[in-house]
DNA sequence: TCCTTATATTACAAATCTGTAATGGAATTT
DNA sequence: AAATTCCATTACAGATTTGTAATATAAGGA
């Protein structure tokens, strides 16, 4: 789940926000105040910063530039029709901006926006000593670059996002083969199987990741 | 479309429910009784169970342990303001619960938060017509399913995680080809922009996606 | 314009992927 | 134990991917 940090001081709109940005899967906290956000950003680096621009102490461009520094994005909310403040703020390398009134789905529509350009989406899967990175198609064992077939890594993606559940055979080859339609024999999933295990077990033989689940299919521990 | 498994006893709720969840494109299977419950949460694996929590044999907390074993959220249905039912529910990992009577509007929308929590990590990225599910891994355009070899599909994630941006050749090679530690051609990449492009542009020859940018390398519109 | 440089295109072997068939082995049933 | 069923392993040919080299085209500078 992404985390965001809300530099704000409107207790009202610190409750609306953080409520509805709730329902839509983010984590928020909030802080008054341009030293307790300094702080925040250091000691809880959120995915994103949501800086009110017009702060009391101090203004909401010293709070920009610190999340610079620390790497972590930044949408400058604004009041309506500060055209000053929406320069600068793009200046100081502010990643959005939005005014206020705004409608809360645009708001979460730019969050969106701006983690999928600064690439933060959560998209690294652990699992055991295995480390997929959906976000760039890439699998490592024990740090080591594991090469993966296109079709390979569709499987194991099928496993890590039914983890633990028992998939049939049929299942499977639906998942896999099904976009094409075409048919291919029972067997030619067994061999996948075999070959996803050759590359990400540690004894291929004994397999601990996906197991084989007898009569029924197979699935990953979880 | 999601399928939701109803665990209760009243007929004429489960009557009313099913079909105004229907015409929410819900798929409604109900059972009425513990026992019962816990098989088809195995056998059909829904993507979320609504559970009445005053079962006639047993009660709905043990389907709800049953539930979280299997990964499947829960909405608990209680009685209204059986205050002790919902502290034990929530405490049983309960998603989320809802008091009778309720409006079936308000019950959708709380489905559809849960499921959006529990979900599914927001993994679809557009592009014009073209859809990449990062959960699947798979790449589709105007519907139809593309397929793109390992290589490819990581060129076109780093494309779109940096969206917009400029990226010169030395960094996509690195993103690319770094993993390997071995030295590939500059060539080599030209010829995978333009395989990629193939595949995912309208006209290949005049790209509207991937575009060149003489002398500093190449971006994706966004 | 001519030259230079940057990118595009094409073609081609080597490596790898992909699906199947044949064989072997383990678990379960009779 | 024998038969059966289900899964694992191996081997293999055809298709595809992968990287490179050779050639063509386009853009910008002299």
């Amino acid at each position: 789940m992404d985390r965001l940090l809300l530099v704000e001081d409107d207790p009202t709109l610190i409750r609306m926000l953080t409520e509805f940005l709730a329902t839509e899967n983010f984590h928020v906290t909030s802080v008054t105040g341009q030293k307790a956000a300094c702080e925040k950003l250091e000691t809880q680096n959120p995915d994103l910063a949501l800086v009110d621009i017009s702060l009391a102490d101090g203004n909401g461009f010293a709070v920009c530039a610190q999340a610079k520094e620390l790497g972590v994005p930044v949408i400058f909310l604004t009041a309506s029709g500060d055209e000053y403040s929406v320069v600068t703020g793009l200046d100081m390398g502010a990643d959005d901006y939005i005014s206020k009134p705004f409608r809360p789905r645009e708001l979460v529509s730019r969050i969106r926006s701006v983690l999928r350009r600064a690439g933060k989406r959560q998209s690294i899967i652990c699992l055991g000593n295995l480390v997929v990175d959906t976000n760039k198609g890439t699998v490592a064992r024990n740090g080591q670059d594991v090469y993966l077939s296109a079709l390979e890594y569709r499987l194991l993606l099928v496993f890590l996002n039914n983890r633990g559940q028992v998939l049939t055979r049929d299942k499977l080859l639906e998942e896999i083969w099904d976009c094409a339609g075409d048919y291919v024999g029972d067997n030619t999933l067994t061999v996948y199987i075999k070959r996803v295990r050759e590359k990400i077990e540690a004894d291929p033989q004994n397999p601990t990741l996906i197991k084989t689940v007898r009569g029924l299919g197979y699935k990953l521990e979880g």
